[in-house]
DNA sequence: AAAATCCAGATTTTCGAAAATATCTATTTA
DNA sequence: TAAATAGATATTTTCGAAAATCTGGATTTT
């Protein structure tokens, strides 16, 4: 039933990129560890070259890093290079949002507004569960891109999304372990949040939504440096890297 | 002379990745048409996986579009395209820009100055030439985006930076054939443009030096289109693509 | 005739061996 | 002893053949 037939339903480069993108964002593969092609063989099952091509797009997203002649690394975490993301994210997203809500049609607030549903039902079913499997937290994160993604995709400019979609890659890095450990979500309501963003779009009130937006990136931002800071050993290098 | 020992001096991907992409710039490669790994292997004498590699990082570029089992393709050229480049790029530099100018130090003030200074030699140089031979050509691409790089260098924020690069690259694309076409810079000295943009910039003057660099931008795409708008050939597909 | 099927030929993708390069250890030299 | 050299080992990079997949045209079926 999961779909491993013989006849091949993408290219090996792509299940190899899947695959070791999931094991590098849920932490399976620590920041800074080297990534040899030996191993990584062995472990996927795969040869050098799709392991090779999934490695330089990873790269090209940041999430391993390359020294030429001398492999491949997983890229390693810093909080510096988190609030990078976080600052830059708000930017790219601000004006994507004001552009969205100028040029949006019908099709895209029912896009929002589905997008926003099928989060926040996830989320509470995963809330009620004590440790969440690791197929339900893939599928909660594919919800939260989605419904982020739709917030701005009516912008009208392929570079936005573009960015947009990047910083989410190396956000997303940074949310995992945060989800994924200590249950302590204190005194915050994301599904509220995620609504009042959806609510204030749909009612094309631009600078409203673009505050909420940003402040709902603030705040991730601060909970994971919350996260880190007091337990400076998961990061790479200190907060400096 | 030139390098080209036995000992490599970097890696084949390396070399094929410069190669293709300055025949995808300068118009050589055609937009549009496809890349064929026998023809490619023929063309730059390099084996299978170099050039792979080198397609997959243009890919990840935008100069190439890539169709899973069937191949690569010249990135085609379309207006909307390049305006939203254009669009994009004024407004992530202007926020790099108004951050080096706050944050920026002797060494950075150094630099924009020695970048502004190659910049223009070379341009005065290439001014007095008929037919500036490709190394020239090349050389002046160089010193321009040095320039526009050592503007913003000082933001702090490596996102930021790799945007702009990646947009740089995006747009040199539709400025190159302007270049090297019919020696048409009518009521133009970019010179001076750059020139004025250093200035406020080094003069701290945040607001004047964003509002330059922004027209700056803002005029090139308006030659572009101009440019291309008359004949419209050369572009892949309309406006539209 | 239109749609479906099947076959070459062309092209991409993948593999593992071979070449090139880096890294580590032992030995020599100053 | 410390620095330099050389050799052995580990690792990456590159190559070209083989496998998998696509394309377009001819043949068959409806």
């Amino acid at each position: 039933m999961s779909g491993k037939k013989n006849p091949r339903e993408t290219t090996l480069t792509e299940e190899a990129y899947q695959k070791l993108r999931w094991d590098i964002v849920s932490g399976t593969l620590e920041a800074g560890s080297p990534l040899r092609l030996e191993n990584l063989k062995q472990r996927y099952g795969l040869g050098y070259s799709p392991l090779r091509e999934a490695l330089n797009r990873l790269h090209s997203e940041r999430l391993v890093m390359s020294v030429a002649l001398r492999g491949f690394t997983v890229a390693p975490l810093s909080l510096t290079e988190m609030w990078d993301a976080v600052d830059t994210r708000i930017h790219i997203e601000a004006e994507a949002l004001r552009r969205a809500i100028k040029f949006g049609d019908d099709d895209w607030e029912t896009e929002v507004i589905s997008a926003f549903h099928g989060l926040s039902l996830k989320a509470k079913k995963l809330e009620q569960m004590d440790t969440p499997p690791m197929e339900e937290m893939k599928a909660l994160e594919d919800r939260h891109h989605r419904f982020h993604r739709a917030l701005i995709s009516a912008c009208r400019s392929n570079w936005l999304l573009d960015f947009s979609d990047k910083l989410y890659v190396e956000t997303e890095r940074y949310r995992f372990p945060v989800l994924g450990g200590p249950r302590a979500r204190p005194s915050r309501d994301l599904t509220l949040e995620h609504q009042e963003i959806m609510e204030a779009t749909i009612a094309r009130d631009a600078e409203k939504a673009i505050a909420l937006l940003s402040r709902h990136y603030q705040r991730t931002g601060e909970t994971l440096s919350a996260r880190y800071q007091p337990d400076a050993k998961p990061m790479a290098a200190g907060a400096d890297a």
